[in-house]
DNA sequence: GCCGGATTGACAACGATTCTCAGATATCTG
DNA sequence: CAGATATCTGAGAATCGTTGTCAATCCGGC
């Protein structure tokens, strides 16, 4: 579960976050894919990052480390593990997708508008409200989308 | 980018129970822009749409219409009304940007995802969550989205 | 009416994402 | 293990929404 973050770090560096995040690495074949080496670069160089990143930036990341793998196929990977629910997926401002490996279970993220760096969060009431409030007025199969920004600690 | 609104002076009138009444058009002056014939067009428009419209849907509308409005003009306009605040702006799940006249409150949407029909709501206890929950993380400045998707009554 | 800055519109430019398709691979079958 | 076959990959072209460019035009104040 998300634990509540130790309130304030020793040293923090402020720019580039602590890539060091040891998330699950999500699973090509887990979603009816055939666990490819691209694949699976995609996904662990995903699992490596601490916070949402682009196609690109993935791309970018893994060509840096030799690892080839054609940007097309970085987008069609993570889209595909998107789909399939091994990753999450949402949109910043400017529209860009952005992916983030992270637990199986519903969840929201509290993203820090300057570094990215991201806490997963649960809200079983929220859930329970958009429900009712949609089933209100009559809405059926409901879903949604809830993202809170901020800035984060290390970045103030 | 709706953000979270701060707390308004305790007179005006309470925002009506949330269905759908007919927005009310949004005025480029009141964002500050010179109140063009072309401006004065797309914001007619909107108010017009009773779901979520992009720029070029309105753009073709407009034309559909007799309106000869440029499509940049339309999109430069929307931007503009939403960055002062004057309409909403969402984007579809294809990263489209949609935009659509609102009561100028805090609120969030219900949106049909057939037809696009939208009804604006309200969560005093979801503002709350939010912010409680980021401090909590220690994140500062916080706001955040939340949309609610379904099929509406009439699409099913 | 006249002037200067704001606005417009046609079109080029852009960036993100998807498509195309030949060649490389993974998986299955025997 | 070899062969057949469906899937996947990569490079570049193609899309698509959106923004930038810039001369012509318009708006509002004087």
């Amino acid at each position: 579960m998300t634990s509540t973050e130790p309130g304030h770090a020793p040293a923090a560096v402020p720019a580039p976050p602590p890539s060091e995040a040891p998330a699950e690495v999500p699973d090509p074949a887990r979603a009816g894919m055939r666990p490819t080496k691209q694949r699976r670069a995609v996904a662990v160089a995903l699992a490596r990052e601490d916070a949402f990143a682009s196609a690109q930036q993935i791309h970018e990341r893994l060509s840096r480390e030799g690892e080839q793998v054609g940007l097309a196929t970085v987008y069609r990977t993570l889209s595909a593990l998107a789909d399939a629910g091994e990753v999450d997926m949402m949109r910043t401002e400017g529209g860009e997708a952005i992916y983030r490996s992270c637990s199986p279970t519903h969840h929201h993220h509290l993203v820090c508008r300057s570094c990215g760096r991201t806490v997963e969060v649960e809200g079983p009431a929220v859930e329970r409200w958009t429900t009712a409030i949609a089933e209100q007025h009559g809405y059926a199969e409901v879903s949604h989308t809830l993202e809170i920004f901020g800035t984060c600690p290390e970045c103030r």
